[in-house]
DNA sequence: GTCTATACCTTGATAGAC
DNA sequence: GTCTATCAAGGTATAGAC
């Protein structure tokens, strides 16, 4: 089954993408871990940085569906948590892709893509909204501007800071999480 | 003279470390900008990770020297911010090296190099000093673990908000710090 | 569509003359 | 210590048989 196969080659991308990202990742990495010749891989996905894009949607596709999910009956505040949480869940759990932020081949095979610049905008918009609501309401601080918040949101998805805490070895996950939460949403001052 | 060419070349890697990050900067690169042959590179540096770590010693001589030289008057508060300040315009003007958080040749390098760790160390304990102040007195949130603080605020150096917002076109420099600012130290909520 | 084998290139690092 | 020239390794991608 073409699809089926397709699926577990994106599955083990992303997988690696997390653990190493996207440079140290090597085509032959991904073939052995599929269990399939290399050449047979560049039937399915015609380059690397195809292969990654396509990892970049599947993960932007699940990201949206949790997104769909999230109870309507949440305060705007409590949904832009939500999403945050679930962001750093993810990370923790080695299945969040990590990509170069500085120019790079993969940035533009990304930004040609149409699949991945959709869903992109489809979650930004949806953000965007809770975002504006939260605002209007005085729960977030209406002096940030709206993207400012946005792209402050989107960083937690690469924090190293999860990380960095992990490695300590001092905290669960779920601690980690709390932590990355509170710093995120309440500052590092006092309150 | 060896120590300015020796200097020369260290700037240079500096500033490539910052534009395109460890693994997509090239010694030849390297060799090209500071205008001398490769081979003659590596009678002063004996692999490319030992450049990087070159590179990086310079960035915390110049943080510490940042840091011994923060107004004593100034509240552990206000210090704390004064710290992050430097590094998110370091950041800004496309001076701070980046490296991969993920394990890899480099990591390796470093944490076998006397002098990073060294440095890294008298830093963390100057900031360590602050945070443990400022959260005595009640300026930063005393629920979190200090380690916790300390890592957040070592994230700023690398966080990608500032070439999000940069490319966004919308905000100034300053602004852009002062944004990130609060968002660091006030969290997204409202106050 | 899968495989083996390989072309082609870039990169980090070195040899050896001066 | 600088250069030119080169090596060895490893990478992406492809050819061509089945």
């Amino acid at each position: 089954m073409l699809a089926a196969r397709e699926e577990a080659i994106v599955q083990n991308v992303n997988r690696l993408l997390a653990e190493k990202g996207f440079e140290a990742m090597t085509v032959d990495e991904v073939a052995a871990a599929v269990g399939i010749a290399k050449a047979s891989l560049y039937k399915h996905f015609t380059s690397k940085e195809d292969l990654a894009a396509a990892a970049m949607v599947r993960m932007l596709r699940r990201a949206r569906q949790f997104l769909d999910a999230v109870d309507p009956a949440l305060s705007p505040l409590d949904k832009l948590r939500a999403a945050v949480r679930w962001t750093l869940q993810v990370q923790l759990e080695g299945q969040m892709p990590a990509l170069p932020s500085q120019n790079s081949s993969l940035r533009a095979a990304l930004m040609a893509n149409r699949d991945y610049l959709d869903t992109l905008m489809e979650i930004s918009d949806e953000l965007g909204g809770w975002i504006e609501a939260a605002q209007k309401e005085g729960s977030v601080n209406p002096k940030l501007p709206a993207l400012a918040v946005l792209y402050t949101l989107y960083a937690r998805g690469c924090d190293p800071v999860l990380g960095f805490l992990q490695s300590s070895g001092q905290h669960s996950d779920e601690e980690i999480v709390e932590l990355v939460l509170s710093t995120c949403f309440d500052g590092l001052r006092n309150r």
